[in-house]
DNA sequence: ACATCCCAAAAGAGTCCTGA
DNA sequence: TCAGGACTCTTTTGGGATGT
């Protein structure tokens, strides 16, 4: 038996696994769902047609339009165009009819001090703040124009245009799907959308529609995404950071697990098509640097060269100088540490060494390619001889094979295309690496190995398909770590060996370099 | 075919618990 | 008390199932 559509029973899930956590969400005071959207789907006439009625608005006393400023200006308001109380009107419990047009604008006069400006000044003054909104005069029957408290401080602060774009993508996004939720008879799926236009201040849609969706046999994914991008907004309005782990934590019940709030984050940055940076949302520092390398941030001179230094989000834009030939990055912290303990400076005076910690995150990686651009550093990869050894370095040189886009640019604007690797190699396992300690392949290097053998061959990358079949021939791997287990300077002897086979550049005089903005800053000072 | 979602797995560091 | 294992946290990846 079909599920009836507008009920709350339509929102009860046959698994209740994910009940709990939208109820959950539902009852949050400040939840963009709870309080508009879905509870006013909920409506106290559906509530007692449902005896399984669990969704309830944390008020829940049918609003007239009268109060809805009253109750706007005491309670923080939540998404742009679904503030708090807000007259939801046009709903039945089988089917959204469209409202009377005094009960849809709100025309009846306010008991607060606010002004209620005509659907035509809302949209006049809406298309000057957010140029790709364009509703073109016609509101979907069941929205209320009216702005919200943030809404004004959107049109009061003079936010940058891209966060504008951004935040009128949003409430695009939850406008259509009010219309979705309300028009469609029975759904499988509820997309959050908006369209692309194909020119600034155009009203005209271009055909090109940017879509994400929800199925609705779980709520958690919907509710998840609109909370989602609930937080988003908040945090552009009000220009305040937070982590993926900080979002987290703000609906853990909802979210269930960081994993998912991850995979969130990519999908609406890719919904929105805006990087992690535009959404204000930080990634904690994984990546550390030391070498001769001075940065200019924002915030201050940082000297990388007495100690290892955390790459900041900031250091991309950061300018630079150093006095090194090159970049070596190595896969892990320990050999990171355990180089700078064996004195890896004494013997690489003009090297800056870099580790991502594994995986590299967005921000190692876009300071990698500022250094790789800007001061036209050779880069050069140690990793483990074993599948993900491999695997990590081509994350660094041709970056993700799913291309999603977290960063400006997308994934392509960070990887390091001229970048070598330079070892351990699976081709010197019978004479270099001869005597280290080799471990068996298991069941995931065996998976993995294959990836990098197809990836190689997409990319076209020779030399990297020529180790990956080495590897997956020897089905043994050697870590960095053995390499300090066999003789304690044998990184070191190692890394020698390999700079005078390897066509690493060297000069052998000191020559600075500088990022052109720092160039020009110091030529400035000259002068002066 | 494509989008979405969930799962599994890797890397690292750090913290906490348990048993010798 | 200390070493080792289990677990948490944070980043990344790809594969397969499902639905449009």
């Amino acid at each position: 038996m079909s599920k009836p559509f507008l009920t709350t029973d339509f929102f009860k899930d046959e698994d209740d696994s994910d009940d709990d956590a939208l109820t959950n969400a539902l009852s949050q005071p400040q939840s963009a769902l709870g309080d508009d959207f879905f509870a006013s789907l909920a409506s106290p006439a559906r509530q007692s047609r449902s005896p399984t009625a669990e969704i309830a608005s944390p008020d829940p006393q049918p609003c007239s339009s009268t109060d809805r400023f009253v109750s706007s200006s005491q309670q923080p308001s939540t998404f742009a165009g679904f503030g708090n109380n807000r007259p939801q009107v046009g709903f039945s419990s089988q089917r959204a009819v469209p409202s009377q047009p005094s009960q849809r604008f709100g025309t009846q006069k306010s008991t607060n001090a606010f002004t209620q400006p005509t659907v035509e000044e809302i949209l006049e003054r809406f298309d000057d703040a957010h140029p790709c909104f364009g509703f073109d005069n016609e509101l979907p029957p069941y929205i209320d124009p009216a702005p919200t408290q943030l809404e004004n401080l959107v049109l009061q602060q003079h936010l940058p245009e891209r966060s504008q774009i951004i935040l009128s993508r949003i409430r695009d996004a939850i406008l259509n799907l009010s219309v979705e939720a309300t028009e469609t008879r029975n759904p499988k799926m509820l997309y959050l959308k908006y369209n692309l236009y194909s020119k600034k201040k155009s009203r005209i849609p271009a055909k090109k529609e940017q879509r994400m969706g929800s199925r609705l046999n779980a709520m958690r994914p919907l509710a998840s995404k609109v909370r989602l991008l609930e937080l988003i907004q908040k945090m552009i309005l009000t220009r305040s950071h937070a982590t993926k782990r900080d979002l987290f934590y703000k609906h853990k019940s909802l979210f269930g697990t960081q994993n998912y709030v991850d995979r969130l984050v990519t999908d609406i940055c890719n919904f929105l098509d805006a990087t992690r940076d535009e959404l204000f949302i930080l990634s904690c520092s994984r990546g550390s640097v030391m070498g001769p390398l001075t940065l200019c941030t924002s915030t201050g001179i940082i000297n990388c060269e007495p100690t290892p230094t955390s790459i900041a989000n900031n250091f991309s834009y950061a300018a630079m100088r150093t006095t090194a030939d090159y970049v070596l990055i190595v896969e892990k912290d320990t050999i990171f540490q355990r180089l700078i303990d064996e004195n890896f400076f004494d013997h690489f005076p003009r090297v800056v060494l870099v580790t991502g910690r594994g995986f590299p995150d967005f921000a190692t990686r876009q300071f990698l390619k500022r250094v790789h651009d800007d001061l036209r550093l050779p880069m050069y990869t140690f990793m483990d001889c074993d599948p993900h050894g491999l695997h990590i370095a081509m994350t660094y040189k041709y970056g993700s094979a799913s291309k999603k886009v977290q960063i400006e640019g997308g994934d392509d604007a960070v990887t390091l295309k001229n970048l070598q690797h330079i070892g351990l190699l699976p081709s010197q396992m019978n004479d270099l690496l001869g005597p280290l300690q080799r471990l068996p392949f298991n069941r995931t290097d065996f998976n993995k190995i294959h990836m990098v053998i197809d990836r190689s061959k997409e990319v076209g990358d020779t030399s990297m398909l020529y180790e990956a079949e080495t590897l997956a021939q020897c089905r043994e791997k050697v870590e960095l770590e053995a390499l300090h287990a066999h003789s304690p300077h044998f990184i070191i002897d190692y890394l020698l060996q390999r700079q005078n086979e390897f066509p690493m550049i060297l000069n052998f005089d000191v020559i600075e370099k500088s990022t052109p903005a720092l160039a020009k800053m110091y030529e400035v000072e000259v002068n002066l």
